[in-house]
DNA sequence: CGAGCCGTTGAGGGGATTCAAGCTCAGTGG
DNA sequence: CCACTGAGCTTGAATCCCCTCAACGGCTCG
């Protein structure tokens, strides 16, 4: 999967721009955590964000890691993951476009899991010195972080509703659904390897394998050259009542 | 399990004594959203807050329920269910004493699962608009929801992390694990009925029966008559490691 | 071109579900 | 007082789904 890179009409690390304007400019400004301020307020910001760019399997940050920025999706999907004490790792859950996270940092908190690329991936990086700055203050950021937090919690649920319950097939489905959420513009998805799978839906290579195989033959999905995976919507949401019927 | 009601100094709904007494006389104001709060602040509240009893079983809120208000567990052990597309409800975390549950409602959200008390249980309850009348200004105040929204995130996590990995027999014994963390003073524990057991941990009544069984037999269980059930630690304890090593 | 990673498929075994029966116990009413 | 009832729990036997172990093919890369 390609990154595209967002367009924003000013160019990034500008020293000419300070960050305000680049912020105003966003083309996702609606969308992330600072769609709230005016350009009053950010106007105020002094500390830099900037956009970094991760390749599929980099480790944005691990877990335990006593970082100091918070970040925003703007392309890609992000998984995150922690290990028990069993020593296999666990994806607890994923973040697409528009997503933010790592808040914990904002509670002088050491990031709770470990964030890691699935595709390639753009994020703008938020100090925490930034929403210090701004103030907690600010009523609108206020809310808008907490609307954030609860978002988590919520993907966190439905997560675990979908992704660990039923059998082999129905979880494989769900995660498909989920993917397809986070979509590219061609209709393109992110399609894990089958150990990633694994690691999300508690399940073994092989019979991820099995599953993926069977929906290639039931034509739910269609799998090209080039990691151009795609899903068929009829198909998907057909085989999902197949399972609630019975 | 009986429930203890947790002393106040100052009696309940007590019109002489404005919210602020109540508050500030309150035995587990440390550990509740407000323990941030200085006497002055307190001063401020007007809105009234009272304590709720729930017996097992009691729903507190239905999902999807537009509430105005949000708890703090003084006692027992609450649960969060969702229903799936296939029509079985699934638990996807537990509160307990000090946890602050039903925070959507500051934002003007349904609550977004189902709250169940499971033993006998003692809550405050926190209507949305004290938090507005002492304003998103008071910077503790807000600082101390994000950490609250933070450990809701975190018990969602490791809750899929325990609880919906590995085979029953471990999903079982990470159970019992977190329940002995709700023990109560006597070291009493909250056993689930074996339904509950099936829907937190995604079994069957008949799975989830065998595996208490043999627990029992192993002495790590020991359930008394009246449903008082006593967990050895060590046992316990031991059992994980077990597994782990395997 | 061999090495290694990733994916796939098969065979066999084991663990969880399904189906079924019986048990305990609290509540109810004769 | 005790039979009756139903809910919750337990246990057994058969089935099935998923895991384990194993082999193999395609692909990339040194």
């Amino acid at each position: 999967m390609r990154l595209k890179v967002l367009p924003l009409r000013l160019p990034l690390r500008d020293e000419r721009h300070p960050q305000s304007h680049v912020c105003s400019a966003c083309t996702m400004r609606e969308q992330t955590l600072f769609g709230a301020l005016d350009d009053e307020a950010l106007a105020r910001i002094h500390t830099h964000i900037d956009t970094r760019i991760f390749a599929p399997g980099d480790v944005v940050y691990a877990r335990g890691e006593a970082g100091s920025a918070m970040f925003t999706v703007r392309a890609g999907v992000v998984r995150f993951e922690r290990v028990t004490e069993g020593g296999d790792r666990r994806i607890v859950r994923l973040a697409g476009h528009g997503d933010l996270f790592g808040q914990e940092t904002l509670l002088n908190q050491p990031y709770a899991d470990e964030a890691v690329a699935c595709t390639a991936v753009q994020l703008c990086r938020i100090p925490r010195g930034l929403v210090h700055e701004l103030g907690l203050g600010e009523p609108g950021l206020v809310r808008e972080l907490m609307r954030r937090w609860q978002q988590s919690l919520e993907s966190a649920a439905s997560w675990m509703a979908d992704m660990a319950t039923g059998a082999a097939r129905r979880r494989v489905l769900k995660l498909l659904a989920e993917l397809q959420r986070h979509a590219d513009d061609d209709g393109r998805i992110w399609l894990p390897r089958r150990d990633e799978m694994g690691a999300m839906l508690d399940m073994t290579v092989e019979t991820a394998s099995r599953m993926v195989s069977r929906l290639r033959r039931e034509r739910v999905l269609d799998v090209r050259p080039g990691r151009h995976v795609r899903v068929h919507p009829e198909a998907l949401a057909a085989a999902l009542r197949e399972l609630d019927a019975a």
